[in-house]
DNA sequence: GGTCAACAGTTGACAATGTCAAGCATCGTC
DNA sequence: GACGATGCTTGACATTGTCAACTGTTGACC
């Protein structure tokens, strides 16, 4: 009974360290006038990808892809390129989206509490707890 | 170099574990057509609770409480007292209130990941991790 | 070859969870 | 007694999404 009280406390903790680590990433693009989807969606760039592969990766609706390539597209940092399917759009970085996809790289690392905050011995262990949180 | 990345992916994969309780709290209370916040804000009532104080535990915008305690007085779940201070205003758990309070509890421990996929030993050395990450 | 279900992307409307600034009443202090 | 600090409220707004409906394209089956 205080088992259970417990571990919902540790979720709460658990929750708030998660958010901690949203408000660090948030912090560090700030100087880049990006939305935080949008820096995610940047960082899963690493070659054309199709809209629908983003929203997989970012585990959201289509609709919302639409909405980060606009701005990303409005910002110069990517072109949507048409597919060998044409119902699909491929996501590209031109070259100053590549720049951008760099500096938000080094901004959201160098700020990385998982990395400043844990061992390796201790990364480990937490990725194995997570792993189970997650159901495998 | 790798390490970094190992890293950042660790921050992701715990964001999504933090998520995924988010997602199974807010479908415990769904039968009880709660709002999130009102039901966090709901189990912190064991007594009469200033609405700053809420604020602080919660760690939101003193508005933002106003707001749920529109929602929870509005179901009759609470009651706004003035406090001792009259700028003070205590929100205490009607009748119904502490029915309702029982049920949430309920239903969100019978739900509670973190309880059913750890070991005890388990959310202890996650409740260390965790501490670690919030800084002590 | 034509039809049709399924799929990718877009758009508009909306929901949830907040924050911020301004204002009011009250309090404690000088 | 005046005044700055505190607690609450209200209105406006931001962020991060979801959902339903639509368009255009594809692949598969008759």
């Amino acid at each position: 009974m205080d088992e259970v009280n417990a571990s919902r406390e540790l979720g709460v903790r658990l929750v708030q360290a998660a958010e901690r680590l949203k408000a660090d990433f948030a912090e560090a693009i700030l100087p880049f006038e990006l939305s935080v989807p949008a820096a995610r969606a940047l960082l899963l760039m690493d070659e054309p990808v199709p809209m629908r592969v983003l929203s997989d990766r970012l585990t959201c609706d289509q609709s919302y892809i639409t909405r980060i390539a606009d701005e990303l597209e409005g910002r110069g940092f990517i072109q949507r390129v048409p597919g060998a399917d044409r119902r699909v759009q491929l996501l590209k970085l031109t070259r100053s989206g590549i720049r951008m996809r760099e500096s938000v790289f080094a901004a959201v690392t160098a700020n990385n509490r998982v990395q400043l905050h844990l061992s390796r011995a201790e990364r480990e262990q937490l990725d194995h707890l997570v792993a189970l949180l997650l159901g495998d």
